[in-house]
DNA sequence: GCTAAAATTCAAATCATGCTGAACAAAGTA
DNA sequence: TACTTTGTTCAGCATGATTTGAATTTTAGC
């Protein structure tokens, strides 16, 4: 279909409107919050370096609000600051790779709820252990509740490997799973 | 170190208590409510069929969002609602098996979230493609764009098919995995 | 069919998250 | 030094998500 007479820059702001709020529905999936995402989606999308202001303006959000997210944005690495020459304000700017990004979310993710869920499990699988329990531990409840544990710990064990892979070595991973997922 | 002189019972009670509370600190992961987690948490860990009031009861919450919650538990398969003969209550137990239950959430998270913003950027796409556009797709930022556009749209759809893959053959997966994880 | 227990529903109340904006600080300019 | 512009912080507030509980429906037993 060709295009209808409407002009393109108009068509490219649609374009990136609707892409910003895609990007914010994706936010629950990365852990982070509506707006965080979709400042992210903005510096994405338009790939140029933008001023606080600018992005205050073209999302409709407050000062203080931006401020607050770049910096997380900043600090995890998915936004540079950038300086131009005879202008006092910061601008910025996203990383571009796809992969680097997911990568940087997942590390977020995995440090701040992955983490803190395998300490407490090994502290739960400790207090049903036999070194704990002595011969209590041979009770079918209690026996039953630690092999339950165990099969989670297992599990999450993999997925935290499987995130390692991801943060170490994102090609050599990008690879494999292509190679996992082909037909 | 050996046992305390507690008594086992309240031991159980305790360490379910804390298992409770973290599968509630996982929700956020699956994207479930922190209730609907707990329920699911206290079936998964005590293994028994217990009946809506009880859970009411341990987990101090109200009879509708037990109803509300267990509903969704059992549409999605994490929980099989289960008759005990001269009682006409349903009583709820949980599935057992991780990866099954893992496979579930990973289905019903990419069904609710990941399917409907393949949709949207296969639409932005679309939107940018020189069959919309004509001549004006030579323009660089449209083209750039698109090109970001592309970049998410490879990557998710690899996410995708990982997921189909679990969602298909979690056994065989979970094989690959092991693999893909070892040293 | 009637009754009572159990389950469900949903409007209203409650609660948590994250936003706003005013106050403040820092940094450049004259 | 005084002024202006930009950036940061956080108490209080707004918004949306979740829960409650009373009304309603369903179910099983008689």
């Amino acid at each position: 279909m060709k295009a209808n007479g409407s002009r393109l820059p108009q068509l490219l702001a649609e374009v990136e409107q609707q892409f910003v709020e895609l990007w914010g529905d994706m936010s629950s999936w990365w852990g982070v919050s509506r707006t965080m995402a979709e400042i992210h989606g903005l510096l994405y999308i338009t790939g140029e370096a933008l001023s606080a202001e600018e992005i205050q303006r073209r999302l409709g959000i407050s000062r203080g609000n931006v401020s607050m997210n770049i910096r997380t944005l900043v600090e995890w690495g998915l936004v540079r600051r950038v300086r131009k020459r005879g202008d006092r304000r910061d601008y910025f700017q996203s990383v571009t790779d796809v992969w680097e990004m997911f990568t940087v979310l997942a590390a977020q993710r995995k440090r701040r709820e992955i983490d803190p869920v395998l300490r407490t499990l090994e502290h739960c699988r400790e207090r049903l252990s036999t070194e704990s329990l002595g011969d209590a531990a041979q009770d079918p409840k209690a026996r039953q509740r630690l092999e339950r544990i165990e099969n989670l710990l297992t599990f999450l064990r993999l997925l935290e490997q499987l995130a390692e892979k991801f943060v170490n070595s994102q090609r050599g991973l990008q690879a494999a799973v292509q190679r996992l997922t082909e037909r």
